[in-house]
DNA sequence: TAAAAATACTCCATAGGTATTTTAT
DNA sequence: ATAAAATACCTATGGAGTATTTTTA
């Protein structure tokens, strides 16, 4: 024996759209058979749908009276919401597309501090102007915080500072500045006197430095530097903000190697030079450090694409 | 020949709300077979759904690979606002059945300036308390324009002042409050000194007075109560508005025969009096003057009938 | 090989059609 | 007499059903 179709799988006492837009046109028309003709319908069809929608109201819409039709309190008040709910419902198909194409939908950001002064906003403002229906969230966060956040889906792309070459695994990646580091020195150290820095200068300094679990290249690269000068660092405090290391820079804890943006954070009793190395000749240069935008591999969305054909030059 | 169903009646690429419900259950479970248990239906038909809803858009909602369900950005996008589209679908017939017995709705109110001081107030915010869904406007204007108001449908219902016994055609009407008249004499007319007035002391005053065209049983009572009297009373001005009158008043044009509520009208240079009338022992008294509630007779909305239990006792 | 989506078909509920009746102006 | 809504009945589209195949983890 065939089961028929149940009868509450079809609409468990949803009122469909055809219905609203068929009141809708008998209200507007307050005629039956002129309604019908707008709707490309014959009017007995009409008539047996309008009785359809008062039973499933359990109320009269219109008070018919053979001669002429006229709307109930009731029928009145409906037919702004009903109209409402049409319009809403004849612009999905249209935000669809516009979030199929990245014209629509929602980005959620995450971005370092670094970034936030100028890289950030500047790109932020030209985005929201050419394309105002995608909404950004914007979320101020470290570097770990935001590859957390990727791996369970809560953001969709993050602003990052990471070393050259370091690839984190499933995630995608573009560049988007590179800088170089220069020194953050406390104020009143001697050291902040003189206008040039050399690197001979630094080695002996207690050093402020961002812990090798989030961002090893770079660590590995201030530690060679050292190394190629005969030295081992000897590292006061790691902290995983540039803000905190600004700080302790300013509490005199030590010396620290920042990338150049951090620059921004001016804070008296901070100074910041640009060292100058010993055998720069011989090809060994400050080691720089990249911001990149990074996002689950293979599910950039459109909106996202869209984000980053704005990448500043 | 049977002309068959013309395809565009049907619905001119409107999306029914069936495929939005049928969306979002799979959006939900991400599974179509768990996602069509959940509609009482089976998978076969929910896949075509999908398929027909993504070929109206024009767009793939869900990436398939057979063994895993998700959804693309367009798709994603899109969820919160069927579910919104729903939400609103759902809440129709509740709003409908609100608007059928007066819980909901608009209420288009015109009223007087003298029921605006105390009795409109209260009642109002009285109504508003229980009946927090009704939308009320409240527009204040004379009582001519709000029977020509009332005739073309543009308000729900009307306070006016009008005296006992007139009832305007195919119009409704209820008695909201009686009220006596009292006399408005300009300050510094003679007769302000003494703290007590006779209807004698009135006789050769000018009167300022609303015009016949708008109330006359109330003209026509004053005219009356002088008649008997022995005199014709001498007509200085007419005015339409109990302010203007008052204003008039105070100019020293004349006095004036109004409703004890305009004394909530504190205007400098006026002073109210009750006064005695020669032979009150014998029947005659101060004629009255009233408010009511008038609306287009037999439309008196849910609503309307609402508002009117809320008389004030 | 098992689980899940896709495909192929069958069926009937219903939206919409035509013909006719009713009723108020 | 006429115009318009209601009623009666018919048709066929398509939504939902069952059975089966395909696919990939």
């Amino acid at each position: 024996m065939k089961k028929q179709p149940s009868t509450d799988a079809r609409a468990p006492h949803l009122i469909e759209l055809r219905l609203w837009r068929q009141f809708v046109a008998v209200a507007e028309e307050l005629h039956f058979s002129r309604a019908a003709q707008r709707l490309n319908m014959t009017q007995p069809p009409l008539t047996q749908a309008i009785a359809q929608l008062e039973a499933a109201l359990g109320l009269r819409l219109f008070d018919r009276t053979k001669r002429s039709v006229q709307l109930t309190a009731a029928g009145a008040a409906l037919v702004p919401e009903a109209r409402d709910l049409l319009a809403r419902a004849a612009a999905l198909p249209v935000f669809a597309r516009a979030s199929a194409d990245g014209e629509a939908g929602r980005l959620r950001l995450a971005f370092v501090s670094t970034v936030g002064f100028d890289v950030l906003p500047r790109w932020v403002r030209a985005f929201r102007e050419q394309h105002p229906k995608v909404q950004l969230e914007l979320i101020e966060a470290t570097g770990d915080v935001q590859l957390e956040a990727l791996g369970r889906g809560e953001i969709d792309a993050g602003f990052i500072l990471h070393s050259p070459g370091f690839a984190p695994p499933g995630l995608a990646c573009q560049l988007i500045a590179r800088e170089a580091l220069v020194v953050a020195l406390p104020g009143q150290n001697a050291l902040a006197a003189s206008d040039t820095l050399a690197l001979k200068d630094l080695l002996e300094q207690p050093l402020v430095i961002f812990p090798r679990r989030i961002l090893p290249s770079l660590y590995d690269a201030i530690f060679a530097m050292y190394h190629a000068a005969g030295h081992l660092p000897r590292v006061a405090q790691e902290a995983i903000q540039m803000q905190t290391i600004v700080n302790l820079v300013s509490a005199g804890i030590g010396v620290a190697w920042v990338p150049d943006s951090v620059r921004q954070f001016q804070r008296s009793g901070v100074v910041y030079r640009e060292p100058r190395l010993a055998n720069k000749g011989k090809g060994q240069a400050v080691p720089g450090c990249e911001t990149s935008l990074v996002w689950a591999a293979g599910v950039a969305s459109p909106a996202l694409l869209r984000f980053m054909a704005f990448a500043p030059g």
